[in-house]
DNA sequence: AAGAAGTCGTT
DNA sequence: GACGTACGACTTCTTG
């Protein structure tokens, strides 16, 4: 905490502290799950009240401090305004039974508290601090009330917890002035139209701080906004002219009395004895680690120069400590381990390999290199047997990663283009090293290179993807290491998104974590920033690998459990190393082809635009849903069909095309609507293309995206930055975009390989069913082959209705599709639906049960599993609210099945991979989309290419069922789809 | 500038 | 009263 203390003035600085605003924000900021006692008693408002306190009077040392609380019962604000903090006293049982316990201890503290039936804290808070004012103090006010922003001058500074509780804002007059544009004396005006949430009370509807601010300063105080208020225009102005009673109440309950007879002195708000017993004894109590207790003794005693060391003398710490002494203990209360690691410097190679020498642990016995992907591979080479695994989860469970170290790089990676910035090196002991990208010489890349081939068998990584990027970068390449924690989170819980580390770790470890300050984000160029930025990185970087170790130790716990070992270690990491190589890579587009495209969807789009806005008659944006109703169901007066989930009428291309048809006798709305929907389509082919052309490299005229392999819950694999996933293909004119990716230079044409359904020939493996299973052994026409069976007619005699209607009641299934939604998908009668489903259940009995026992398994159990082991959970399916639980129910039928088409791929693409580089061939996978790879092929290689691609797929995993791949070869993508 | 809502592209 | 999974991206509109 950076120190603000001015000038103390003469008599002394006085602390008055929110009891209650600080309980209640430490309660909801810290997880009452990890601060409870073995029985059961909640600590988090306790602990976090202690520390809290004990932090700001280490850094401000004031001289004297007194605590105001509410005393339960109702104050004069309640008369005037019923529902006033309505939904604040409704504070919960487990934050209301620790506000005695604070008290105990501000008393065994020697820290004055008070109370004042019929008021609040808040006026307490005033009253002292106005008391303290007049006597000459300086005073901070410590609060979690908006309200006290009021008693902000020169002299009296509020201290505000922000977003994340700990880190306390400054809330001096320019601060106020900075965020809301008044004066602290206007805030209370302010707040009086804004409303306050949390005390539920009503502000103006529409008006937020800017526009209270703004009417402020215009007419001086809130009695002048109220009397000019017929001067303001817009709903704001008419909303503020129905609330003005409701504000001038607020106004009154807002202000703080600040001339309460508490009786007492500011002799007696001086700080007391610290009754160590007593402090020990309620810690004890609460069960608060060593730690915890020296630091919240420590903080209270600066100001009475007290000596935490000498009041508690306390048995010997764990025995489970490294040898080395001093260094950090990683197994201690975690929650409040923040230890900076001690920060070494080296710069140059020998220095570098003397430190890793003396912290890292010893190289492995045998030297890696990124030959060790292949041995991976290896282990998949054959077919990988179904009942499920990759291998043998014991023997790689029994690598413990007690001795491990930390990489960690930090830096851009970006469509193609990857810049390291800063690494860092982590040891267990606790010492760190940072070493700065541009400082890297030929002869420590050497060093590195060679420290991380015969280190990697005990490295831990968060994000092996993107580490390969950073480090290939500075000239280094990275083999697989021991541990991903950002990999291992995803298995663990894969519905949960962390945005970054510090939100992991937060996540994970259940502690309050201070979030990295996003200014590094290469906002200034590497020369204007000063040594102290850097230093100040340094140590950024540092805790950023701690906490990873921290993460390594609860995750590899949770793996573990879960026997998910292989899965990470066979499946997802060298999954991580192929995609690396494909964004590396990149895909060749012809941009040329690409602009040709974009000037031709422009001008149909623009057409498509005049000729609707003639029958519109006006300049209608039709991007606008909310301008599209008004001009189809207000000016044309046509009937909407289907509303949106917030309830205004849709204008979605199914709505539209269906008032196009009902449209005929009115050519107006018809030319309107089929101009609309030429605009629609040829709008959005534009803007794929548009947004194709503008991810284009300029540096080798390829598409780099960036596969997401942690977002996809089920297992899949996202693509981003351009999605390129999702380029159109279900009808010509968009196809026409996959023309525009060819091969690049030294390469001749693209192989096109997919799957064909894969999702199905799982559901017949999973289930067991025979028919299904002999139909796809029987190797015709599946769809055919299973209409004939439903509908019990030869294979000849099936109509093409016939076999559309089976083929989607088939992918329905997998995706807990109902008999209502395949018959409208199928436009056909709900009655007819149901009949073709009971006749494929009828058929296929065994696939119904095991759909059955796949949900019924994950209620029981809590989560679905694939072949390979990866889960996810669904809490959903043990909701009251229907609807959650049919959606839950859905997700439940589709995740193993979609997830184990994942798992199949990642372990087809490692395979290929694998086989193409063994066989020597340039050619390489460029591109996937989920069942599909798209590989470009060097001259000469097309057949050989083809052939290991095929065959990586095709015997990825044995399953009751073949595989089958279907593959073409073409000049662009369009011609390579078969 | 950020977030919500609506729409739509893929498998 | 809704009614197929899983995503990413674009635009508008509102709010700040």
């Amino acid at each position: 905490m950076e120190d603000r203390t001015r000038t103390d003035s003469q008599e002394g600085k006085l602390l008055v502290v929110d009891g209650h605003s600080l309980a209640f924000r430490a309660y909801f900021a810290l997880p009452v799950e990890s601060f409870t006692t073995s029985t059961g008693h909640p600590t988090n408002a306790v602990w976090g009240f202690a520390t809290m306190l004990a932090d700001v009077i280490a850094a401000e040392k004031p001289t004297h401090m007194g605590v105001a609380f509410d005393v339960k019962g109702g104050t004069f604000r309640n008369k005037m305004l019923p529902q006033y903090k309505g939904t604040r006293e409704a504070a919960p049982e487990d934050l209301l039974s620790q506000l005695p316990v604070i008290q105990r201890m501000l008393k065994a503290l020697g820290i004055v508290y008070i109370e004042k039936p019929g008021f609040e804290g808040d006026d307490v808070i005033g009253t002292l601090a106005t008391m303290g004012e007049k006597q000459g103090f300086k005073t901070l006010v410590l609060s979690g009330d908006r309200d006290a922003f009021q008693l902000i001058d020169d002299d009296i500074t509020v201290l505000y917890p922000g977003h994340h509780f700990k880190d306390l804002k400054h809330m001096t007059p320019q601060a106020v002035m900075d965020k809301y544009k008044v004066r602290p004396d206007q805030y209370p005006d302010l707040a009086a139209m804004r409303g306050e949430t949390a005390d539920n009370i009503p502000g103006v509807p529409g008006v937020g701080d800017g526009f209270a601010a703004k009417w402020i300063n215009q007419y001086g105080d809130l009695e002048g906004v109220l009397g000019h208020a017929d001067e303001i225009g817009g709903k704001k102005g008419e909303a503020l002219r129905d609330n003005m009673e409701q504000v001038r109440l607020n106004r009154k309950v807002n202000a703080l009395v600040r001339d309460l007879d508490l009786g007492v002195t500011m002799d007696d708000l001086k700080f007391g004895t610290i009754h160590t017993d007593e402090a020990e004894g309620i810690f004890k109590e609460l069960q608060f680690g060593e730690r915890s207790q020296r630091k919240i003794l420590k903080g209270f005693s600066t100001v009475v120069g007290f000596d935490p060391s000498s009041g508690s003398g306390r048995g010997g710490s764990r025995a489970d400590k490294k040898a080395d002494g001093g260094a950090p203990d990683a197994d201690q209360d975690e929650r409040e381990v923040f230890t900076q690691p001690i920060e070494d410097r080296v710069d140059d190679a020998r220095s570098l390999e003397e430190w890793a020498g003396s912290h890292l642990p010893d190289p492995d016995d045998s030297a890696r290199s990124t030959r060790e992907i292949n041995e991976q591979a290896g282990r998949l080479s054959g077919d990988v047997d179904t009942r499920h695994s990759v291998g043998d989860d014991e023997a790689l469970t029994a690598r413990s990663l007690d001795d491990i170290w930390v990489l960690y790089a930090d830096g851009t990676a970006r469509q193609g283009d990857y810049a390291l910035r800063d690494l860092a090196l982590l040891s267990r002991d606790g010492h760190g090293l940072v070493i700065q990208g541009d400082s890297l010489d030929p002869a420590m890349v050497r060093s590195l290179q060679h420290l991380i081939d015969t280190r990697m068998g005990t490295c831990v990584i968060h994000g092996y993807k993107e580490h390969i990027h950073l480090l290939e970068n500075a000239g280094l390449s990275l083999p697989l290491p021991v541990f991903d924690t950002k990999l291992a989170g995803y298995l663990v819980q894969p519905d949960f998104h962390a945005d970054d580390l510090e939100h992991a770790v937060a996540h994970f470890l259940d502690i309050p974590v201070r979030k990295a300050p996003v200014a590094s984000q290469g906002r200034l160029p590497l020369d204007a920033e000063s040594a102290s930025d850097r230093e100040e990185e340094g140590s950024q970087i540092l805790r950023q690998a701690r906490y990873v170790m921290m993460l390594t130790s609860k995750l590899e716990g949770l793996i573990q459990e879960r026997r998910q070992f292989s899965l990470l270690r066979t499946i997802e990491l060298p999954t991580s190393y192929v995609l690396a190589g494909m964004e590396s890579e990149g895909a060749k587009v012809d941009d040329a082809r690409l602009k040709n495209m974009h000037d031709q969807f422009s001008a149909e789009a623009r057409q498509a635009q005049e000729i609707a806005w003639d029958r519109a008659g006006e300049r209608v944006n039709l991007q606008s849903p909310k301008q599209l109703q008004k001009v189809l169901f207000d000016d044309m007066g046509l009937q909407p069909t289907h509303k949106t989930k917030t309830g205004s009428y849709s204008t979605n291309v199914a709505v539209l095309q269906d008032l196009y048809i009902k449209s005929v006798d009115n050519p107006r709305a018809n030319d309107f609507l089929g101009a609309l929907l030429r605009h629609r389509e040829t709008n959005k082919l534009k803007q794929i293309v548009q947004s194709l052309r503008e991810a284009v490299n300029p540096r080798d005229g390829r598409i780099h995206t960036t596969y997401e392999q942690t977002v996809a819950a089920t297992g899949r694999l996202s693509s981003v930055d351009p999605n390129l996933q999702n380029i159109p293909n279900r009808n010509a004119t968009g196809r026409e975009i996959r023309s525009a990716f060819v091969p690049g230079e030294g390469y001749e044409a693209l192989l096109s390989s997919d799957y064909s359904q894969v999702e199905l020939r799982i559901m017949a493996d999973l289930s067991g069913d025979q028919a299904l299973i002999d139909a796809f052994k029987s190797g015709a026409d599946f769809h055919r082959y299973v209409a004939s069976l439903v509908y019990d007619i030869p294979m000849d005699d099936v109509t093409s209705d016939q076999r559309s209607h089976v083929k989607a009641m088939s992918y329905g299934l997998a995706y807990g599709l109902s008999t209502y939604g395949l018959a409208q998908q199928l436009k056909i009668s709900p009655a007819a639906a149901d009949v073709l489903k009971s006749k494929y259940f009828a058929t296929f009995g065994k696939v119904h049960d095991y759909l059955e026992s796949l949900v019924s398994d994950a209620r029981e159990k809590g989560y679905t599993e694939t072949m390979f082991g990866r889960r996810r959970y669904f809490p959903g399916l043990r909701s009251t609210r229907r609807q959650v639980r049919d959606a839950a129910e859905r997700a439940a039928l589709n995740a193993p099945i979609q997830g184990s088409a994942a798992d199949i791929m990642k372990i087809a693409m490692i395979k290929a991979r694998h086989a193409l580089d063994q066989a020597g061939l340039k050619s390489r996978i460029s591109l996937q989309i989920h069942d599909e790879l798209l590989v470009e092929i060097a001259p000469g290689e097309a057949d050989r290419a083809t052939r290991l691609v095929k065959d990586s797929m095709e015997h990825a995993v044995s399953l009751a069922v073949p595989l089958d791949v279907s593959t073409g070869i073409g000049a662009d993508w369009q011609l390579a789809a078969h």
